[in-house]
DNA sequence: AGGCAGGTGGCCA
DNA sequence: TGGCCACCTGCC
C-alpha cells in the first residue's frame, strides 16, 4: 500500500457545497468517482491520475494523491477547471427570462462542467446507450480492472483506446457491455489505426468535430455531444437526451417537438453555455425524480 | 413477469 | 425525413 500526500486545498476561483460537487463527480458526467461514508472522502480516477477529494467546513476543496505521483494538482486543476469563470458563465445564461432555468440554477450554486480526457468520455459515453449511472460505472470499472493500468493498490485507469484494441469483443461482452461491445471494438480498432484522430477532433471547432465523432460506430449525436461537453470543454454542446426531452416537453411546453427540433430550441434559447444550462436543468429534473419516487 | 433504462443504426414508406 | 425496431443486461 503506497502512501498518500497530507490533504492540500485546491486553489480554486469559485467554491463547490457538497451537493454540486457531488453532482459535478457523480451525477453523469464522469462515471469513475465514489464516495466513502466512513472516510469521508471522493476518490476518483481520471486519466493515469488517482485523487481523493473532501470539503472543509467553509467550503475549501482539499486533494490528496498517492505520493509518487507528481503532477497531480496541475491535472486536477485542469479537469475541475478550477480557474474558469463559472459565474461568469452563468452570467451569460438566460436565466433572467427563464424561471425554470433560473431554479435549477439556483438548486445547484457550484454545478460546473468536468474537462475530462477526450477519449474517455468517447469510450464511457459508449457505454451509456439506455443505461443508468449505476451501471455506466460498473461497465467502466470492470473495464479498467480488466484493461487499464493499475495505478495504485487496486485502483486501475480506464484503458486507453490502444489497450481496447488488444480486446476481443468475445472479451468486452464478457464484462456485461451488452451490443456496446461491438461499438466500443469497432471504434478502438479505427482509433487504433489513426492514432491523431481524436486529437484533430477535440481540436476543432464544435461543428466540425461532432460531425467528424459521429462517424465512429455507436456515436450519435447524443454521444457527441456528451463527449464534446465533458470530455472537450464544449459548451455549446447540448445532449439531448430522455431526460431533456422531458424538461423540455414538460417545463417549457414543447409537446410534439421532435428530438432534433428540441435540440434547435436548446442551441438558440440557452446560447453559447447551452450544455452548462443542460446540466443544472438536467441535475434538477433528476433531483425532481428521485424526489417523487422515494416518496412512494 | 415484462417493461424500461442519459441511444444508435438499419430498414421501411 | 420520419417512424419503428432490434440490440445486451440488470433492475424494479
Amino acid at each position: 500500500m503506497r502512501e498518500w500526500t497530507p490533504w492540500k486545498t485546491l486553489d480554486i476561483l469559485q467554491p463547490f457545497s457538497e451537493q454540486s460537487l457531488s453532482e459535478t463527480l457523480n451525477g453523469g458526467q464522469a462515471f469513475r468517482w465514489n464516495y466513502s461514508k466512513k472516510d469521508e472522502y471522493w476518490l476518483g480516477v481520471w486519466g493515469q491520475n488517482v485523487a481523493r477529494l473532501r470539503l472543509t467546513e467553509k467550503d475549501c476543496i482539499q486533494f490528496s494523491h498517492p505520493i509518487d505521483h507528481l503532477g497531480c494538482e496541475t491535472e486536477l486543476a485542469r479537469y475541475l477547471r478550477a480557474k474558469f469563470d463559472w459565474d461568469l458563465a452563468i452570467n451569460n445564461l438566460p436565466w433572467r427570462s427563464d424561471p425554470h432555468l433560473e431554479a435549477a440554477i439556483s438548486a445547484f450554486t457550484g454545478l460546473r462542467i468536468l474537462k475530462q480526457p477526450f477519449g474517455e468520455a468517447v469510450l464511457c459515453f459508449l457505454c451509456s446507450a439506455t443505461k443508468q449511472i449505476p451501471q455506466i460505472k460498473v461497465m467502466c470499472e470492470r473495464m479498467a480492472l480488466r484493461f487499464g493500468n493499475e495505478l495504485t493498490a487496486g485502483i486501475h485507469a480506464l484503458p486507453t483506446w490502444n489497450q481496447l484494441a488488444t480486446a476481443s469483443e468475445t472479451e468486452l461482452r464478457e464484462l456485461g457491455l451488452g451490443f456496446r461491445a461491438k461499438n466500443i471494438k469497432k471504434t478502438a480498432d479505427i482509433l487504433a489505426q489513426h492514432p491523431e484522430l481524436l486529437d484533430q477532433i477535440e481540436a476543432s471547432p464544435y461543428a466540425e468535430a461532432k460531425q467528424r465523432l459521429v462517424e465512429l460506430p455507436g456515436v450519435g449525436e447524443k454521444i457527441a455531444d456528451c463527449a464534446l461537453l465533458f470530455g472537450a470543454a464544449k459548451l455549446e454542446a447540448f445532449p439531448v437526451d430522455t431526460w431533456i426531452i422531458k424538461v423540455l416537453e414538460n417545463r417549457y411546453d414543447l409537446q410534439a417537438w421532435t428530438p432534433s427540433q428540441l435540440a434547435q430550441f436548446g442551441r438558440i434559447h440557452y446560447g453559447a453555455y447551452a450544455g452548462f444550462a443542460q446540466q443544472f436543468v438536467f441535475s434538477y429534473e433528476r433531483a425532481t425524480a428521485v424526489t417523487q419516487r422515494s416518496k412512494k
